[in-house]
DNA sequence: AATGCGGGGTT
DNA sequence: AACCCAGCATT
């Protein structure tokens, strides 16, 4: 396999946290990654080292504007967890090694294991979503994602490059994000298919095997518009409900008892929402009465903005 | 081990 | 519409 190291010096994608892989740029890019495609990722992250350089102006930050750069990012979660994290270094100083990242808030073996084998040099092995694939083609792995996932584990924990497990690490990934892709795999320039099995049975898309998919659940909500001299009513969405400590209109659930002036969809892991827009006069009885012209300014979830801006073509 | 958490882009 | 993405936290 020492391949691969070579493939991965010649051919990896230049990175902003790889060019400079200080510890507040890579923690803030494996948190933004988590879930989320590395080409989503990077104007989001040019934006926030922009605003937010350091971890004590993270620290310093309000949650609000946190979000508001998240925004669009999805599971907002994660920003809560920077936020409170970053407090947390502020005040102890950066972790030393991987067992103290994953006691931060967002921070879990993964993760972990990526920031400390990246920034400390510490041999500690992980597995990724494209460690999984490339493990379960190296072996033609028949198991399912759970017990798939143990034995990626313990493989890549075997297998680990100990002289240099950082790049090591980087390469595995990238290997299965540029080569081992999940669909059309890119065999032929794979510089380890002589020690993939897959490749051996040319079966190598069969690989990982599907697990069953959760059934995609229909709602239905109502988002009620109240607009007034030149401002509008949003509501902080409380913890257990969609999109969490960022800003909407008012949301019922359910369809709406007039006539919408029109309808947003998004899906949302296994959900698929109708989001239906209803314009309404009287006034919301708690709510934040907000400028128009700031609402750019506002965290608010991609969807719900989206509404907005159908309420300013047609309403 | 299995869910819940509750997004977004790509094909 | 299905599929996948540099997962985490909780049970």
């Amino acid at each position: 396999m020492k391949q691969l190291l070579a493939w991965y010096d010649a051919n990896h994608r230049s990175l902003p946290w790889r060019l400079n892989p200080d510890p507040y740029w890579v923690w803030i890019s494996e948190m933004m990654c988590q879930q989320t495609q590395i080409a989503t990722v990077l104007p989001y992250f040019e934006r926030w080292m922009a605003r937010l350089p350091s971890v004590e102006s993270l620290a310093a930050a309000s949650i609000d504007e946190v979000l508001a750069l998240w925004q669009g990012l999805g599971y907002y979660r994660r920003a809560r967890s920077i936020h409170a994290a970053a407090n947390l270094i502020a005040a102890q100083g950066w972790p030393s090694s991987a067992k103290e990242w994953a006691l931060l808030p967002g921070v879990g073996r993964y993760s972990s294991a990526a920031i400390a084998s990246t920034t400390l040099g510490e041999p500690v092995a992980l597995v990724d979503g494209n460690v999984e694939r490339v493990f379960a083609r190296l072996t033609a792995c028949p198991e399912g994602k759970p017990a798939l996932q143990r034995l990626a584990w313990t493989w890549a924990e075997e297998n680990l490059h100990q002289p240099d497990p950082g790049r090591w690490n980087q390469a595995l990934m990238e290997l299965g994000a540029l080569v081992c892709r999940p669909k059309t795999p890119l065999c032929d320039e794979c510089p380890v298919r002589a020690h993939c099995r897959a490749y051996a049975l040319g079966t190598s898309e069969a690989f990982p095997v599907a697990s069953a998919k959760p059934e995609t659940i229909s709602l239905d909500l109502t988002l009620s518009v109240h607009r007034l001299n030149g401002k509008v009513a949003l509501v902080q969405q409380p913890e257990g409900e969609w999109w969490t400590g960022l800003w909407t209109f008012p949301i019922q659930k359910g369809s709406p008892t007039q006539k919408a002036l029109g309808t947003v969809r998004a899906q949302v892991t296994h959900h698929k929402l109708s989001l239906h827009i209803c314009l309404v006069d009287e006034s919301p009885s708690d709510a934040r009465w907000a400028e128009e012209n700031e609402l750019h300014a506002v965290a608010m979830p991609a969807p719900i903005r989206r509404a907005w801006s159908i309420v300013l073509r047609d309403g």
